[in-house]
DNA sequence: ACCGCATGTTACCGCTGTCAACATCCGGCT
DNA sequence: AGCCGGATGTTGACAGCGGTAACATGCGGT
């Protein structure tokens, strides 16, 4: 039982990693505490990682995905049926869950983008043909489940620029502009001059600001 | 003469440290780095700043006058007389002004909104509803040396909403969201995941942004 | 049964931030 | 003048970090 050999140690390392950054960012993924808290000596990590930017990327990964995650989850609340309103809810939604879950999470947040082997989304995704589990075949438009918040807002606008909530045109920048937008109120407010902007008063300039989204794409 | 007390070491190592975080961003201010760059023994800086990060928040003061200096001298170029257009001009200017600083100047900008103890400004400046404006028949409203970004905007988007380009109910969250949306876009061009966006293709995207956020305001 | 190679370990290096003790200079007191 | 105390700079030490090198272990294929 008692293995010398870990077994399977690589994703054993990520997770406790992933426990340090949600606990105190980047900063606090460090690698002797890492293998420390996984039972093994430090350097044993280098046998799965060339160092510690690597596995600092793998967890960025895993909080891209729970960030994508937190925003499917939201998307998935909104009721509304009409295709327009539906479609403007949806996108409020993704832009709602991105700034909460980097306030809820300012660790994993930090992570996902302090990381500088992120995503880079140059170029169109490759769709890794992963033979994950079959879901039932899904009649709505929710499409796959994602695990980039990129290609969620892309897909989100799409289903706005198929309900004629946005023209084809100013579609262009769209992906932009919203994510710009969130991303910095989420920054700003995060660790930014606006981080002591007290709760209530942060959520009502949120909704503001999805409002002037919205009406800059309109 | 070669003194043996420096004289006026402080100044001296802020300027190397910001010579630093201007090379290579906030990591790169080592504060022995910075005592040996100055000519000096490491240690000799605890004479003046407590510990390390109350040198990198000089630096950020440094970082953020810079900037808001960058925003004011776009802001000069803007040519245009009637009302209007030109506070819609100057808002864009200083947007632009924004971007481009953080892309040139990425070490300092990282700096400015790295360092934890940066600006605040967590309550609102007083509010003064504007009672002035009858008193000096003052010659531009071009304003005094602000050394505060966030000023800055704050002074653009009173032009604005005096050019009558803005409600005055809009001009509430008017802050947040054009500064969000530039500071994200910023962000994110910079070591986000659009970091590899070719400079031309970025260029025209900024100004789609600038685009949508005055649409977003009007 | 054996041996190779992946995996984990110990030892070490240079680097950093920070504390403590010591050295030096300057300005004010007598 | 001469002294002396506090501010300023220096040397020395320590722990913790990331990273390399050499060594140990044990699983899997033969």
């Amino acid at each position: 039982m008692g293995t010398y050999h870990h077994g399977n140690l690589r994703p054993a390392l990520v997770e406790t990693a992933v426990g340090l950054a949600q606990a105190s960012g980047p900063e606090g993924v460090v690698l002797r505490e890492v293998a420390r808290q996984t039972g093994v000596s430090h350097n044993a990590a280098y046998r799965h990682f060339a160092d510690r930017d690597e596995l600092l990327a793998e967890v960025a990964q895993v909080a891209m995905l729970e960030l994508a995650g937190a925003m499917t989850a939201e998307m998935a609340g909104v009721a509304e049926r009409e295709p327009l309103p539906r479609a403007v809810a949806r996108l409020r939604a993704t832009g709602r869950a991105y700034v909460h879950f980097a306030l809820a999470q300012p660790g994993l947040f930090e992570v996902a983008f302090a990381a500088h082997g992120g995503v880079t989304l140059d170029d169109e995704p490759d769709e890794p043909a992963e033979p994950d589990e079959s879901d039932e075949p899904e009649a709505e438009d929710d499409g796959p489940p994602e695990g980039d918040p990129y290609a969620l807002l892309g897909l989100v606008l799409d289903d706005l620029v198929r309900a004629g909530g946005v023209t084809t045109e100013r579609r262009a920048g769209a992906e932009a502009l919203c994510w710009s937008a969130v991303h910095g109120f989420a920054v700003l407010h995060l660790h930014g001059p606006l981080r002591d902007v007290p709760a209530d008063e942060r959520e009502q300039s949120l909704e503001l600001l999805l409002d002037q989204i919205q009406r800059g794409l309109l």
